[in-house]
RNA sequence: GGCCCGUUCGUCUAGGGGUUAGGACGUCAGGUUUUCAUCCUGGUAACAGCAGUUCGAGUCUGCUACGGGCUACCA
């Protein structure tokens, strides 16, 4: 079998988009896992649309997604292939298809052609070109040419062919009539390559084995073969994926979603989450699996099991995947990507998110790191999303003294608490700590269990005392649980707290 | 309008003639916990419709309906 090569083939029209990455996954988890190889080839032909602010952002955002491009998977800058520097290879290629009568110039203005194209329309017929210039006399065309006349180079339709039929690796057979095609522009003029030309001579020239792309390239999938044949080229696999729908199942689209990678990194969801659920958008494993890494997707993938029908992009599930995979990290790897992501250019750019790091004192510092982390240790399994991490840290940095909040969270119904009965509950809690030895340590459990012991002698619930406790500790409503704040805390800043408290409830 | 494609719980999906149609997200209820979250238990909810093939159809065939994509001198 011979050697297994896709392509990456992004237009850099617009910022990294949710669908151009899925369509790359699906191409890195093929070549990855037939040990085959992908490339990089920016689609930028059209000059007008092209920027170079979206291809670097294409570039970076596949490489922090962990795809990667390039014989040797090193996603190097240096192996991108620019179609806009091939001008002179397909140049080639189109006065080859003029010299041998395969193609023609037409000089039909897109006015004209927009006018038949409205009358079809309204006559509810199909519109074709009407073939105009496909004839036409070579002496008049050449006139034309000299004059300088505006024209593009058109594709003559063969008439000897019927239909079109190809295997589709995800779809099967899927036969296409000729007389359903017109004789579509190659190239604007012999140095402009269009799309459908562009793409049928690179990929013969990278030997691309498998064309795996969205649905919606379906339709210009004739068009190719119909080059392929023409130059008498090798016919690639084509595998179209389904669609990535809005919630309306319209094809995903920006007005009715968010639809940029960066987007998504900046709202804390992680890279892995990210590759994770595209992945399960339109595939799976039949097994019961749902988190993966990506080393288990390129084990697992296979096209066989690309679903047909398109999928609805449920944030809900994406929320749930990230949330695993925060819960599957160790501390410090949380620690190490939160700051990495208060850092990220992403977050930086968003207008949405400030996260001043100047709130956790100099982090070179041992103890502020080390505090950093005893906090982020409380609030990571409860995160959804990294963006919320910094408002639930507030609480470990106000200043103890100053603690503002309402005293109408003390009131809990079910451990019939108030602001009222919080100052019984927060003096008797002032009186267990002020009162334990100096040797006691002051960790979570060993509080638990003097705690536990001094409520119970006491004739209190638990819940009488360690609610408004929590509450005095926390100054919020939801907070983690309250011995391990007064772990984190330790016994000083804790008395204060407390004593604030009992200050705000009297 | 034309062509092409698709259709299992609200959502992502398992399923390839005989299943109480399974799982996950969400949601609801209960439990654990000092609150919230986590965690545990349980519930809710689907084969688009109609014919046909078959002893038997979510699974095969046809038709209908619905949805979507494409219909550029964009990609």
């Amino acid at each position: 079998m011979s050697e297994i090569i896709v392509r990456y083939p992004p237009s850099p029209t617009g910022f990294f988009h949710i669908g151009t990455a899925r369509t790359v996954l699906y191409n890195f988890l093929f070549a990855k896992s037939n040990n085959g190889k992908a490339i990089m080839r920016m689609e930028d032909t059209d000059k007008n649309r092209s920027e170079k602010q979206y291809e670097d952002n294409i570039l970076s955002g596949i490489q922090k997604l962990g795809m990667a491009w390039g014989e040797n998977w090193e996603s190097s800058r240096t192996d991108v292939v620019y179609q806009s520097e091939r001008a002179g290879v397909y140049k080639k290629y189109i006065e080859q298809l003029l010299a041998e009568d395969k193609a023609y110039y037409c000089f039909s203005t897109p006015e004209e052609l927009n006018e038949l194209r409205e009358k079809a329309q309204k006559e509810k017929k199909a519109f074709r070109y009407p073939e105009t210039w496909r004839n036409a006399d070579k002496k008049l065309v050449q006139e034309k040419l000299n004059a300088g006349e505006k024209s593009v180079i058109r594709y003559k339709l063969p008439k000897d062919i019927t239909e079109i039929t190809f295997t589709d690796a995800v779809r099967g057979e899927v036969t296409i009539k000729l007389t359903e095609l017109d004789d579509f522009v190659i190239a604007k003029n012999l140095d402009t390559a269009l799309y459908n030309f562009c793409v049928v001579i690179d990929d013969n020239d990278m030997k691309i084995s498998h064309v795996i792309r969205g649905e919606d390239h379906i339709s210009n999938t004739p068009k190719q073969i119909l080059l392929f044949k023409e130059f008498g080229f090798d016919i690639p696999t084509f595998a179209h994926l389904p669609l990535i729908l809005n919630a309306d199942k319209s094809k995903l689209s920006k007005r009715k979603n968010k639809v940029s990678v960066d987007d998504y990194l900046a709202d804390g969801f992680l890279p892995e989450a990210l590759v994770n659920f595209l992945a399960l958008l339109g595939w799976n494993t039949s097994d019961e699996q749902e988190i993966f890494t990506m080393e288990e997707l390129v084990e697992k993938f296979s096209v066989d099991r690309v679903h047909k029908g398109g999928a609805i992009f449920d944030i809900e599930k994406l929320k749930w995947i990230n949330q695993e995979w925060i819960k599957k990290m160790d501390i410090s790897e949380f620690y190490t990507r939160i700051l990495e992501y208060w850092q990220s250019e992403d977050v930086k750019n968003s207008e949405k998110y400030n996260f001043p790091l100047t709130t956790f004192g100099d982090l070179n510092s041992e103890k502020n790191a080390l505090f950093l982390k005893e906090a982020l240790a409380l609030v990571k399994d409860r995160t959804k999303q990294l963006s919320e991490v910094f408002d639930n840290l507030e609480l470990f940095y106000t200043d103890d003294a100053r603690l503002a909040y309402s005293t109408d969270i003390y009131f809990h119904k079910k451990m019939k608490t108030s602001a009222e009965t919080a100052v019984e509950s927060l003096e008797f809690a002032k009186n267990v700590i002020e009162h334990l030895d100096e040797s006691f340590e002051f960790t979570a459990d060993s509080l638990k269990t003097v705690f536990v012991e001094k409520i119970k002698a006491a004739g209190f619930k638990n819940g009488y005392i360690l609610y408004p406790l929590r509450v005095a500790l926390s100054g919020a409503e939801f907070s983690p649980g309250t011995l391990e704040l007064l772990e984190i805390f330790g016994k000083e800043r804790s008395l204060v707290r407390i004593n604030r408290g009992i200050e705000l409830c009297q």
